[in-house]
DNA sequence: ACGCTCCAGGTTGTCGGACAACTAGCGCGG
DNA sequence: CCGCGCTAGTTGTCCGACAACCTGGAGCGT
């Protein structure tokens, strides 16, 4: 099962990886929608629909009747819009990821949590809180909070550096989209004592609402971001190309 | 000339519509697509395109033998892989946009704007240097900067409350995509003063780099907003669907 | 020698039809 | 009442064809 996505998707996979990797560098025009096609034995729609969806995301640029090109990007350091879980933002930047002061537990919700997962307000939801180092270093305080019957606390316990993704998506609950809420900040003094930094400290505060495609929140996040610990970035799209023109 | 974009785009925009207006709603199952495209008159490929697009985006999501439903996605206030300007971010809340101190002249390119605009260290590039207002209140200051070959000095000033976008669109230079980097900060003395606000007060600071499709950099800009003034959302796509996995 | 027009090849855009893979709900039989 | 299989409906992929468009060069006239 090492992609069980459909074929198009694969293309277009395999597609982002020749772009990521080098191999077709900016600017460079990209065979011809036959020759791409004829070469990995597909046919040529299933090819359009991949470089469709490549467009879309702004790696290429089609030109109708000259051909497809790469788009000048930047290497993202930390791209918001498709990263997920701070596992694979330390993963990107080449440390050592660890963890520290974990707890799990079965929590009140707080109202916004509550809200957010659709519980009533004073349900009893699981919380995952740790605080994740990098070589060591203690940059970023996170909590998670998710639906008790979703996942129990003795599921969630004891995963260390690893993703509640996967734990969600083992119990059938595969995360599609995330809505993130970005605001600087203050430590306060609890905070301030779990990063070990002094009270006041500046922060990059994302809340996060994960849902499956079906819309049903499943995860709730809070993470506290030391500002010198990573920059985040973000394509835009212009206003040209995109869908924008109404509203 | 109501759109001279290719057909899928012009598909993909109604769909768009018709989902933002509210006439598709969260949860509803899409007609089929060769519904949908003898309906428009079109091929069913086109139809397909188009979707493909709207998938990508986040806006439905394919069920292969089911349907297409649409996703159930939340009104964002700011969403920051989509808007562009803050014109369009304060339109955006109902608040009544304005300008105060303008200034647009020639400066030598500070470091960091000459490596991204691609013109010798020390030249001179054209700036544009607005705090700009909701409803009479300061909340955010910007500064624009783009070759001055590319917009002069005069071109740009006195444009008011007006996009730099539409200023660079008017000689042919479109933009394509931005990339963002959000950091938070404090206000030094000159951005305190400019903003009314003590010095040391919480900022969210926006560096951009734009460029047309070609990936020719044609502005930059930095933004540094007051932190209780907006907040930004973005959205993010799942590792199980997007474009993750390898890395 | 220079500039212009025209043309041919290549590439993307759209079309139509066909079949496979899959889902969901219905009805039948146990 | 439960479970099974069947069937209609939908998306996924394939094929072939033609239109629209861009690019570069050949050919012509000046």
């Amino acid at each position: 099962m090492t992609s069980s996505q459909s074929l198009r998707h694969q293309l277009a996979q395999e597609l982002r990886s020749l772009i990521r990797s080098g191999k077709l560098a900016p600017g460079d025009k990209l065979p011809s929608e036959p020759e791409l096609a004829h070469e990995r034995a597909v046919s040529r729609s299933s090819m359009r629909a991949a470089i469709t969806m490549l467009e879309e995301e702004g790696f290429v640029s089609r030109r109708h009747g000259s051909g497809t090109y790469v788009t000048h990007r930047p290497a993202l350091p930390n791209d918001l819009s498709r990263n997920f879980g701070v596992s694979s933002l330390i993963a990107s930047t080449g440390l050592e990821p660890g963890t520290a002061e974990e707890t799990c537990e079965l929590v009140l919700a707080p109202p916004f949590v509550a809200e957010a997962l659709e519980v009533p307000e004073g349900a009893e939801v699981t919380s995952l809180r740790r605080v994740r180092t990098a070589d060591g270093r203690r940059f970023v305080d996170t909590t998670d909070w998710c639906r008790a019957d979703h996942l129990s606390p003795e599921k969630l316990s004891g995963m260390g550096d690893g993703s509640v993704y996967a734990a969600l998506a083992a119990r059938g609950l595969v995360v599609h989209h995330g809505v993130a809420t970005i605001t600087p900040g203050n430590a306060d003094a609890e905070t301030a004592l779990r990063l070990g930094v002094a009270r006041g400290a500046l922060l990059l505060t994302i809340d996060q609402v994960d849902m499956t495609a079906e819309g049903v929140p499943v995860l709730v996040s809070r993470e506290h971001h030391l500002a010198d610990a990573f920059s985040f970035t973000v394509v835009r799209h212009g206003p040209g190309v995109g869908p924008e023109v109404d509203r």
